[in-house]
DNA sequence: CTTGACCCTGGACTTAGGTCCAAGGTTTAG
DNA sequence: CTAAACCTTGGACCTAAGTCCAGGGTCAAG
């Protein structure tokens, strides 16, 4: 399919989805009037690729995870690849959690962040600075 | 405290921390030399941004929540402030494990992605473009 | 053969979240 | 008095992930 159906299809801009070839993350062939030639498979990747952006990972982290799962790799270096990523995603999970009970917390006692504390503090002088 | 110790307790930079000033998430009274003077509360706030900053929400985010929480919003409107961050929060965490899951699915058999398809397919025309 | 809808490349611009630097004021130590 | 170590502001610059042209090719329909 030509770049403007795979946008279409995806609600990813053409502007994006070349940017996303020029750096590795999609490929295309191309017709030899120069137009892009997408796969269908291009559409999986790209709403993959807004889904891990969505959670955080920045196009650079997607592409080397991306040419881990698809290119040269042993299976144990897309293992090595990939376990890292899902340690990396348990933690952005668990502080989440953390965060998540933290508000929770504030919400039900309504003592905003413990910082409830008189607003224009008097001001303190511990060290001779004076004006 | 000035801007330096609460750099050096917080492993913020002063220009980060002077941004964090001017966009409101933080404050500091002045001595009459015009040096900043941070309380204690600001090195707490400082670390609560970083946190939330990694969990991916923008400064601006951070700002409205913290505005909201110690501003003069009302007691039912910080709930809803709150409220809505939660749920975003819970979206985040679930969207989060889907990914978990499908990595370790991948990571299980070996079939990165699903597209472990021809390399370098077959040119496809399904539309009539001669070059 | 022209029009409209596509597509191409390249470059400029944007926003977020900083960093780095210049030019200068203040304080402390020697 | 001077140097070092702070602090101030303002502005230039940086990366990421795009968006938005300009200038130009391609294709199908009328």
């Amino acid at each position: 399919m030509r770049i403007g159906e795979l946008a279409e299809r995806t609600g990813v801009s053409c502007d994006a989805l070349r940017l996303y070839e020029r750096q590795g993350l999609i490929q295309a062939d191309r017709w030899p009037n120069g137009y892009r030639d997408f796969s269908d498979e291009a559409e999986v990747l790209v709403r993959l690729i807004r889904q891990a952006q969505g959670l955080g990972f920045s196009l650079a982290e997607i592409g080397g995870l991306l040419r881990g799962l698809s290119g040269g790799l042993s299976s144990d270096q897309v293992a090595e690849v990939l376990t890292a990523k899902l340690a990396e995603i348990d933690g952005r999970i668990s502080a989440l959690t953390d965060l998540r009970a933290l508000l929770a917390a504030r919400l039900a006692d309504a003592c905003p962040l413990g910082l409830d504390r008189p607003r224009a503090p008097v001001l303190r002088r511990r060290r001779t600075l004076r004006g």
